[in-house]
RNA sequence: GGCGGUAUAGCCAAGUGGUAAGGCAGAGGUCUGCAAAACCUUUAUCGUCGGUUCAAAUCCGUCUACCGCCUCCA
């Protein structure tokens, strides 16, 4: 039985979507001025591996990640840059989506643009502003935050405690504090200022602010009530208080039944947030020039997602092993594979079966990841086990490469094979075992080297001489 | 100031009442012409103090340290 930590509530809760065999879920994602983080990657990274998980245990899954490409850092980046806002958008949102793709993220089932939304994102405010949720004053539109009854309790805070300017990011000399009835009340419309980039709508020309889009475009994809809406938890407060809020008062329903958050990356000595504002990042793109994505994944599957985790290069190079071991654990499985003898036995499908109920007991609990992917390193365990036999089925070894490859995936973890098609790297593995043959082992070392700086390594088992690459 | 989180071996990290999973690193071993890969064995009493209990890393309280949110953030 699946059980979700919903932030709401703040417990763990039996997950039953709306519909029995489908889940609608919405995921935050990158405001488009910059290439995303480490930190933005965990939570695509978390959400994916739920997301996965969900479709293992048999649901069809509606994704929807969001892209928010306006407000006023993207107004910034373009004029920093002279450029439109729109070519900032299409650079990053392309480079989003590259990055992405090299850490295996499933494809959304859609992705949004705030901008493709305009629309619906004014008829939305001009609802809140009929029936009393919002009002305008000189072309801003703002949420009357006080009307919504429960504001405050998915960040579990009390209206009345809170701080303005506490967190010292907000400029509270500036003009929208004064405009408003009330501190704690938020931007639904920005009044365009000069020649910025604005929609004309009936209550003046401008854009919108922050949380509107994710209102919008979760209800127009999903519905008034979806099953889970994630992000990192950085945005519960103001960002998914406000969504709840904005949706809940139009819609007059809940508008979400399980609140998800992961936890942030950390960096540093003393282990502070990776931030945009820090300044302390590490973008997806840079690490790529070095890393593969999945080792990345790896990482980001050594913690359970709402806790934080340490970015480190020794956290990085575990995870690189790790991710080795997993490539070599299947890449030997599939040499075997060809050593084996006919046939097929029931005692693996025991074991196999035991590991995998045991991964979905960890799994269950909250996505419990930590606990999952040991299960995955225990199926890598038994494979090298039953590949080290002297004698092995087919069917055995065939099993256990379809069930790692299974459980894998759900890490976002592709395992490969490696295939080497160049005669004159066969020339020289036959070479050398005919100089190991006559014992003439100088040679034979003198091949492996040179293969070896080729990035191909060689093993010799007793079924022959098995390869992988570096 | 308000609210919340975390503290387990050299490192990462499970475990939420019955005497500490797993990974990395280390040590020893098996296999190998040598290697590699792999397998086996081995390494902790759980931040402090106090309480509840037959029994606590696990519950309660205290203290300490670190981190986060309080309208820029995944």
């Amino acid at each position: 039985m699946l059980e979700v930590f919903n932030t709401l509530t703040r417990k763990k809760e039996v997950f039953k979507p709306m519909n029995p065999d489908i889940v609608n879920m919405y995921v935050c994602g990158p405001t488009v001025y910059n290439y995303i983080h480490i930190g933005n990657a965990r939570s695509v990274i978390a959400f994916d591996t739920i997301r996965r998980y969900l479709e293992f245990r048999g649901y069809k899954v509606n994704y929807i990640s969001n892209f928010t490409d306006v407000d006023d850092k993207m107004i910034n980046a373009a004029r920093e840059n002279h450029t439109t806002v729109k070519a900032i958008a299409d650079k990053y949102i392309d480079a989003y989506m590259q990055d992405t793709q090299a850490l295996n993220i499933e494809k959304a089932t859609a992705n949004p643009r705030a901008t493709d939304n305009i629309d619906e994102i004014i008829n939305f405010i001009q609802q809140l502003i009929d029936d009393g949720y919002a009002y305008n004053v000189d072309g801003n539109v703002y949420y009357r935050a006080r009307k919504f009854d429960t504001y405050g309790k998915l960040a579990h805070v009390d209206v009345n405690e809170l701080e303005v300017g506490a967190s010292q990011h907000v400029d509270v000399k500036n003009g929208e504090f004064e405009q408003k009835e009330d501190p704690i009340d938020f931007a639904l419309w920005k009044k365009s200022v000069g020649d910025e980039i604005s929609w004309d709508a009936p209550f003046g020309k401008g854009r919108p602010g922050w949380h509107i889009e994710c209102s919008v475009m979760s209800t127009k994809y999903l519905g008034n009530t979806i099953d889970i809406h994630g992000g990192g938890e950085d945005l519960v407060f103001p960002h998914h208080e406000n969504e709840r809020a904005q949706s809940e008062a139009k819609t007059h329903q809940q508008f979400v039944k399980y609140w998800m958050h992961n936890g942030f990356v950390t960096i540093g000595e003393d282990n502070e947030k990776m931030s945009k504002s820090l300044g302390n990042f590490i973008t997806v793109h840079d690490l790529l020039k070095e890393i593969d994505g999945q080792v990345l994944r790896l990482l980001m599957s050594t913690t359970h997602y709402r806790r934080p985790i340490q970015y480190t290069q020794t956290s990085l190079d575990e995870a690189q092993s790790n991710f080795k071991k997993l490539q070599n654990a299947y890449s030997n499985l599939n040499y075997r594979l060809k050593k084996a003898d006919e046939g097929n036995d029931i005692k693996v499908d025991q074991e196999i079966r035991q590991i995998e109920s045991k991964f979905i007991e960890a799994m269950d609990d909250d996505f419990n990841v930590q606990n999952g992917i040991a299960e995955v390193y225990e199926l890598a365990k038994l494979s090298n086990v039953y590949v080290a036999r002297p004698s092995v089925f087919k069917g055995t070894i065939q099993k256990l490469m379809d069930n790692l490859e299974k459980l894998s995936m759900i890490f976002g973890i592709v395992l490969k094979v490696t295939e080497i098609n160049d005669d004159e790297i066969w020339k020289l593995i036959d070479e050398r075992n005919q100089a190991r043959k006559n014992k003439d082992f100088i040679r034979s070392d003198e091949i492996r080297e040179i293969l070896k700086n080729q990035g191909i390594v060689l093993e010799d088992t007793p079924q022959g001489t098995r390869f992988r690459k570096e």
